[in-house]
DNA sequence: CAGCAATGTTTACAAGCGTAGTCATTACGC
DNA sequence: GCGTAATGACTACGCTTGTAAACATTGCTG
């Protein structure tokens, strides 16, 4: 029962719901991230959608309706990362790894944390 | 120039054209993934809407085309994971390395190979 | 009670996408 | 030379996405 694809503008929506739950269609149209400035009424429609997709659900609340996110976000996040390094790096880590080492900048704590991991695993 | 945004389906095309370049609309429609089966058709439509957004050129021979990538591999690779990075794991590299310790297989290798790179780091 | 504000429902509409069909041209085999 | 196959150009069509407006309902305020 695998969700259908969740677009770009969806998922800022899922985001906030991730984050606290549950919330008003108006509430999430405040919280969600102001550089999309979206109108009330995309909002709506973006919960709707996600409605029908299966990703979240609503309860009634007198007239108004509380959502709350049905997929969760570690399921999301990892459906999207295997698609990503499926699509990319043909489903192998270590190219990957190999490239954000070169490209984007790990931070001490980041090393540090990898290293911790790889210590652990090997176990 | 960055190119506008690749569709998937574009991107398999990119995909043979990375692999081996230039090639005939009929090259690639051969060696396109066969899950897909695209109609010779199909792919001649996604050829030219690359070319369109500048991802792609191509240069007459008798009478059809040569194609060949304008944007490379390595670029685009890197703007999609950097989307990628920011979107699910707030731009971190490590929360990403955590999750896909954590889902994902790592091999041998890739265990391997990170060690090594990590070592490189530290120098 | 009358009107307004909040809220969900329906409809809209252009752009992008997946997937082709049709048309016109032309090179090549017979 | 003529038909056929290959090839590019143009057109199509339903679905999704981003972005909402219009409408209907209803609870609240004065």
């Amino acid at each position: 029962m695998a969700v259908e694809r969740i677009s770009d503008a969806e998922f800022e929506v899922m985001d906030c719901l991730w984050q606290q739950s549950p919330l008003t269609a108006s509430d999430i149209a405040e919280r969600v991230p102001a550089e999309r400035k979206w109108s009330l009424q995309t909002v709506k429609t973006l919960l709707s959608r996600l409605v029908n997709k299966g990703a979240i659900t609503h309860e009634v609340d007198g007239r108004r309706y509380l959502y709350r996110p049905l997929l969760d976000r570690e399921n999301y996040v990892a459906g999207e990362s295997s698609r990503f390094v499926n699509r990319l790096f043909s489903g192998r880590a270590g190219p990957l790894f190999a490239h954000l080492a070169e490209r984007e900048a790990f931070s001490e704590e980041d090393i540090a944390e990898i290293e911790r991991l790889l210590k652990e695993m090997k176990k």
